[in-house]
DNA sequence: ACGATATGGTTGCAAATGTAACCATCAATT
DNA sequence: AATTGATGGTTACATTTGCAACCATATCGT
């Protein structure tokens, strides 16, 4: 037994892979050419811009990346100044994060970018495909919301 | 215009990605504790085990790799005495890769890994779920070879 | 046969990433 | 209030990656 074949090809966690890479480093194209941002840059950049004044904890939930993702984009999102900091008085340990008029500005030129290629994709992919993604997309989210890893855990994946 | 919301959790390159890491990450887990193997080695173990003897760029071309990341993994596999190389004597750029009985015996095992995660995510994801996904995905791998990029190009990619 | 160009593959270097350790602050227990 | 243990966030260090330049060989045009 577990002499049959095996191809790569139809394997699930390569498929998944290789279609993410090709549609993400796609749009990632568009903002790097154009503003220089880093994926995690733009991640954050679309957090606070939908969700407002938050966290970098909370960036990092929402955009499911790891704290110290987070941080490095926060901390070049504050010298290019599309971001500002400040202070919780409450707790000392927290600050929250808060797009500038710079910030903002850039933010929904990104999302109509976000936009565009989405509608794109839409195309190239075609309406059944699309939606056959997106319900294969929410099962698998249901998943990682069971398992509760969103990706950002402290003590421990595994 | 252009006013309306933007979420992060719907975008689809955002998706596939979260998607894609978590499903990824977790199989990597078991073959990276087991047999300290990397994502490249794997996959270049899989083509050269699924393909036989072939050469380095054909495994690029197979498992959608660039050239440097193939490169590595066939050196990272020949140290491990997992696979072997041969000098093709019509053409002396080129050489051939072929599993070692070592690596076809790791090969066999690895599959077996693979098919029991695959079963497991099936389980997981619900087979409506893994069918719609798997529609889905066709669907990009058309997009995909009618743009010609498996990864893996020369000149340049943007 | 000669130079220009292309191709398979490797390598050097810079940038991106993951991990773990760390700092500061807060909360709970005593 | 002192000790212990979380928690938000940053940083140092090692590993992985991507890109461009490179070497050797092969091909094409002349």
């Amino acid at each position: 037994m577990t002499t049959d074949s095996f191809e790569l090809e139809q394997f699930l966690p390569y498929r998944l892979n290789r279609a993410a890479e090709f549609v993400g480093l796609r749009f990632a194209a568009h903002y790097k050419a154009k503003y220089g941002l880093t994926r995690p840059e733009w991640r954050t950049l679309a957090a606070l811009g939908s969700s407002g004044r938050m966290t970098s904890k909370a960036v990092g939930i929402h955009s499911s990346m790891h704290k110290t993702k987070v941080s490095r984009a926060v901390f070049a999102l504050e010298q290019r100044r599309w971001l500002k900091r400040s202070q919780d008085d409450a707790d000392r340990r927290l600050e929250h994060l808060e797009l500038t008029a710079a910030g903002q500005q850039a933010y929904r030129e990104l999302i109509e970018l976000a936009r565009r290629y989405q509608t794109e994709l839409e195309v190239e992919i075609g309406e059944s495909g699309i939606e056959a993604l997106s319900t294969g997309l929410t099962a698998i989210e249901e998943v990682i919301r069971r398992s509760g890893k969103g990706k950002q855990p402290e003590p421990d994946d595994l």
